[in-house]
DNA sequence: ACATTATCGATATAATTATATCGATATAAA
DNA sequence: TTTATATCGATATAATTATATCGATAATGT
């Protein structure tokens, strides 16, 4: 059915790009929308766009467009946002605080219901009404909580570890923010989060604009 | 010369990944490498390394592969990671003030030197040695600093208005985290950070992963 | 010294992804 | 009621990106 072969990754990229633009149109009263509409306004293909969303199994109406609630609908569930995930996330400095108070992870479908980290000074209760605890107990705990996804905000160094022990505790996804390669068995689903990269892309990008305009005003 | 042709996305997203790998053989006393290791380590294929390596024009050598040094430099100079870029944030919330402390931007040579918030109750001095100021103060700091890349962590109805002062700013590229399309002129570069997409990601393979094992388990 | 091997850079092929085109159809206008 | 038009889904073409192949060469072993 929808799974047999799946969804290429530059289209799950754009999903949730149309998503956020779609709930937009939809609180200002938009019944209706049109691929076309959609492309101008993102500043995209319009073709691209109607074929990402063919893909999540909606069919349109000719001269209409789609109605934007089924629309939103008929994304969000092929995004799988419509039933919320359990996740764990291990590594509670800056940015892993900073996530447990992150309101817009749920709107995504993504809960974090408890933290864990190895120093103890860390575990103070709860940061935004999320556990903080000590990683002794995450293996048993996530186990049985039957919890699959795994966020990694912990310094790169100990990275791996806690990899090693998310697959002990039955994660299947691990979402990693630590600048680390994480070595896991095929059957683990590893995310990038990358944040060098896209600061790769930013300093290559400029550099190549001014590199532009200083070539353009030499040669006049 | 070297920019005469913009790297290839996918190159750029991979190049960071080589960087912290190499950084690592460095630090294992590895002094030369080839491709094929990397490819092994990583998981990647070898011509692809080789390829993107050969973008940030390195040559090497048959047998022996690259000098571990000089590769890091190599690319680190494509990446403009060696001259460090000075940036602006706003949005001094839970994900602001976490990229403030946040260390590793330092190594990928971005800057925070001063942040902003429009919240008054938010501008207490510093926070890991970063002034946070009122908005107001913005257009006209940046622009006499000449700051060119800001970076968002303001809440989704805020990212447009605070973009076009960005611009008035003199800000060439933007690197938004708030989850909202941002309209800008052709001549700025936008780049999403897009933690929904990588939601997506999760989420989606995760149901392929389980919907597979699934019919699998059904049909036997 | 000579053969063997690992690796390089370059080039060729395959796969994926993006864009263009086209007939069909629902709505709106004449 | 008929004609014009915007949009759809499908299909075809182009561009980009990934992978495979191959001759050249530096290091290593015989």
């Amino acid at each position: 059915m929808s799974t047999i072969k799946p969804t290429p990754a530059p289209t799950l990229r754009r999903l949730p790009k149309y998503l956020e633009y779609l709930h937009e149109a939809k609180r200002k009263g938009i019944a209706s929308i049109s691929c076309t509409t959609i492309a101008n306004d993102l500043k995209l293909d319009s073709v691209q766009i109607r074929k990402d969303i063919g893909i999540t199994g909606i069919v349109g109406k000719p001269k209409t467009g789609y109605n934007v609630d089924e629309l939103i609908h008929s994304i969000e569930k092929h995004l799988n946002w419509d039933d919320m995930s359990s996740a764990i996330l291990v590594g509670a400095g800056n940015l892993g605080k900073a996530f447990l108070g992150y309101e817009n992870f749920k709107k995504y479908g993504l809960n974090i219901v408890v933290a864990f980290d190895k120093d103890r000074n860390k575990i103070d209760g709860n940061i935004f009404n999320v556990p903080i605890l000590h990683i002794d107990k995450m293996v048993d705990l996530t186990y049985r909580m039957k919890i699959h996804i795994g966020i990694i905000t912990a310094p790169a160094d100990e990275a791996q570890e806690i990899a090693e022990l998310m697959i002990l505790s039955g994660i299947r996804a691990i979402w990693n923010f630590a600048p680390r390669h994480l070595d896991v068995p095929d059957n683990i689903y590893v995310e990038n989060a990358e944040l060098s990269s896209d600061i790769s892309h930013i300093k290559r990008r400029l550099k190549e604009i001014t590199d532009k305009e200083k070539k353009y005003s030499e040669s006049n």
